[in-house]
DNA sequence: GTCTATAGTCCGATAGAC
DNA sequence: GTCTATCGGACTATAGAC
């Protein structure tokens, strides 16, 4: 008897890890396409589907489900910090950042394009730890680029600007896809094009900032 | 009798010449704020202190008033290509161009921010007119910057990933004013910190692909 | 032209049967 | 856990008095 009971009960964890992780997956694809309001939990269910009502049943409101997916995309962003932290020069790190932040925009442009929604409508959704957790990564790295300006890396720059330039040229690239759709002859850009983008952009802020 | 009829048409066209700037000129700001779907007619209404039934008697539907309003943005940018044009140099055309984005962002974020609202959504709402006048625009742009690469003013680069990494970085101040704001310490930039992204912007865009 | 009231629609969320 | 049915609220748009 017990050991029945314990086996549903791990049997029913498992199809609660399943379903979960599915919603959250479509819900991350909605909410990049059409932002946290445009957004319903009916298409999110349509696309899986699945009753509207399974997923409250999951994530009791929509601003539930929106901050699990916010909070695992910011998980994304951790790492590139981290690895940048650990390279020694300006030059590499530099180059390995804007790499990786372009490789989102291109391969993952949900993660940019969410985080984009919510910042054009004024971070009213982001919770105070998000923004607690976002300030302190954005000290840690103008704290590194100012070592770069102060040990003669790179010229003499303000540091938080810097990131400023690095994330418009990136994230440009996500938020502005069909855009460039557009100038690019109603096709997105291919693999060479992309990868023109990467040596284009790496040059020219190599060549802009870095001290040889 | 027929002059008081004519003075009375005449009025009634001032009355509405009048209502509908006022009523543009709010739609522009919250659709900015909000992008299409979240703003509500009745939040454009309050603002103008107007039952919400008067902006229908203006504008039948709200896409209406939406399609205004771009129509009315999309001339802003006409003017910064033709001085761009007229520069004989690269470098100080180059400083033009970003100066007046920067200018453009910082001033007036509501047409860059409603440009990417649209953007973001895919362009349902653009005509293919409006499209064609954007592929025009920037096959003289792209022109232009591909003679700074073959008389040598400039660094060996695709023009079109030029234009991307300077509309990415000025576009950035616009869309995001939140985010920035959040990292400046709960404050907009200032005149100073703007004058500093300003210089930081173009030492860095002139320096990574001027050829002295 | 201006206003109040309301029709019609869509969405988030819940109740309750299975 | 899964599903159908529905409530309550918000929004676009319209009807109709003034």
């Amino acid at each position: 008897m017990a050991k029945q009971t314990k086996n549903n009960a791990e049997r029913k964890q498992r199809v609660r890890n399943r379903n979960e992780k599915k919603i959250i997956s479509a819900a991350e694809k909605i909410f990049s396409e059409k932002g946290y309001n445009t957004a319903t939990i009916q298409e999110i269910a349509d696309k899986l589907n699945m009753p509207k009502a399974n997923i409250h049943y999951y994530f009791p409101t929509k601003k539930d489900l929106y901050l699990t997916v916010i909070m695992k995309l910011r998980d994304l962003w951790k790492n590139e910090v981290d690895v940048m932290m650990t390279k020694s020069d300006a030059k590499t790190a530099l180059r390995i950042y804007v790499r990786s932040l372009l490789d989102i925009s291109f391969e993952n442009p949900h993660a940019h394009k969410i985080w984009n929604w919510e910042m054009m409508r004024g971070a009213r959704n982001l919770t105070s730890d998000i923004r607690e957790s976002m300030k302190k990564r954005n000290k840690k790295e103008t704290a590194l680029i100012q070592s770069w300006v102060d040990t003669g890396q790179i010229v003499s720059i303000e540091p938080q600007n810097l990131l400023y330039f690095l994330w418009g040229i990136t994230t440009h690239f996500s938020h502005q896809r069909d855009q460039i759709k557009i100038l690019n002859g109603n096709k997105h850009l291919s693999k060479e094009q992309r990868e023109k983008v990467y040596d284009d952009a790496v040059n020219m802020i190599l060549r802009g900032v870095i001290i040889e």
